[in-house]
DNA sequence: TAGACTTATATGCTTCTTGCAACTAAGTTT
DNA sequence: AAACTTAGTTGCAAGAAGCATATAAGTCTA
């Protein structure tokens, strides 16, 4: 099985890089590390790592997802601190030979959906970014809250701009907006969701007819408090079982 | 970069193996070959190879396509004989830490649409193979021409089972049935495809609409001969440019 | 050559979904 | 109490999809 002829054969590291999408004020946001190596020193970057032995590419996953974005994750089923289940899910992989200078790496991406209260930004060298993809471009934009425009390490501004798709595309037909919000929010909260993601308006009535027919939502019964004007109603995701 | 901790930090072989897709008889085939070593020896497996130095994981996977299933592949665009390209993407990533036993070993999967008249079965070390999924299953099961059931290698079966997934997904949002059909062809034909891979009878009517409001389909003006019975027109897939 | 047969293609109708706009409801602010 | 803002509902029109039927264009058979 070890490849015999090592003048042809490649032998790689594997790493897996996570692409950790958040919400915050109606726009995308992922979580960036800044790099402390050559190459890209000091550029910011996706979290990730190395695989380990005995690990699968979804342990792995989680793993980065727990150390590197402080979320709890538990035997390839990763939680969020309250104990839902976080979304996370393989992306692509990517494996140009030169994608980083110093030897043979490829990256196995995944994605995360997190609830922006859950992500913690733990030091100085990790923080959220604004997250811009336009039509057509096969690269992503990040800007800082500042609005000043990143260039990323390696080739993850591609890695991101495959995850914006992917995100979109699923929206259209499975209702990933939940793992976003709270465990309790309102219809206006979730269709804000599926605007920021898909980058238009979307139809309120249309919307909410939508997703009540779908059955997966369950109203609680209570209100939001304190907005001003009335409040909504809270549901939350109906979890079968 | 390279890792340091070799105790703790893996360093796998990477292969890509491809999962070749026609039609034949109106069930959906896939091209398996057999293996020639330990372990699985003389067990049915998806043609597949290491990546070597120097090419990214798509011309892996067109080498293998070329060199496995004698399919022309070219600079990363994989072609028909005739010309065309052939549908080749990425699938998904296998890695789990035993999946081969003999070392660690994680798979780049892709999968390719290929028309019947293309598959050259090489010879008595490969062979086109009917696919079966059943709902909630995740293995995929394989039968040859006399009904006889087959178990692959390694984790082929369900790597199978996701590209069966795959291709029934995409086909809902894209028409990619065109890619397993010659490059002229019917509305019947073309909705057998669909058929076939969606494992459903599909409404005749409410199809040929949906397709010819699609603007994808080029009448030719042209129409089948020696049918017995009514000819239909032959379309085209409408290649922009 | 007429008529039976089979499949291709078109059409009308119903049903379901979606977008749009107006309406009512329930709070807060002045 | 009236104005204001957002929540949630309802009616209608346009479009998509399922279903049945009608017509068209060939071959086959008597």
């Amino acid at each position: 099985m070890e490849p015999l002829d090592t003048a042809l054969y490649d032998r790689p590291s594997v790493t897996v890089d996570v692409v950790v999408l958040t919400l915050r004020g109606g726009c995308l946001e992922v979580l960036l590390v800044r790099r402390k190596e050559h190459p890209f020193l000091n550029y910011w970057s996706l979290p990730g790592g190395f695989i380990w032995k005995g690990e699968s590419l979804d342990e792995a996953a989680a793993r980065v997802l727990r150390h590197k974005a402080g979320l709890e994750a538990e035997a390839g089923r990763t939680r969020r601190p309250g104990g839902h289940p976080i979304y996370l899910e393989q992306l692509y992989t990517f494996g140009s030979p030169n994608r980083d200078p110093r030897a043979r790496v490829i990256s196995v991406a995944y994605y995360a959906l997190v609830e922006q209260s859950h992500v913690r930004e733990i030091s100085e060298e990790s923080g959220l970014f604004r997250l811009l993809l336009k039509d057509e471009e096969n690269v992503a934009e990040i800007y800082d809250a500042k609005g000043k425009k990143y260039s990323l390490a390696f080739d993850h501004a591609e890695i991101l701009a495959v995850a914006v798709r992917r995100i979109r595309g699923k929206l259209s037909y499975t209702p990933i907006g939940f793992e976003l919000l709270p465990e309790r929010f309102t219809l206006r909260e979730l269709q804000a969701v599926h605007e920021a993601i898909l980058q238009k308006k979307l139809n309120k009535a249309s919307f909410r007819r939508k997703m009540l027919a779908s059955g997966l939502l369950q109203p609680t019964g209570e209100f939001e408090r304190g907005t001003g004007f009335r409040p909504a109603e809270l549901y939350r995701f109906r979890r079968e079982a």
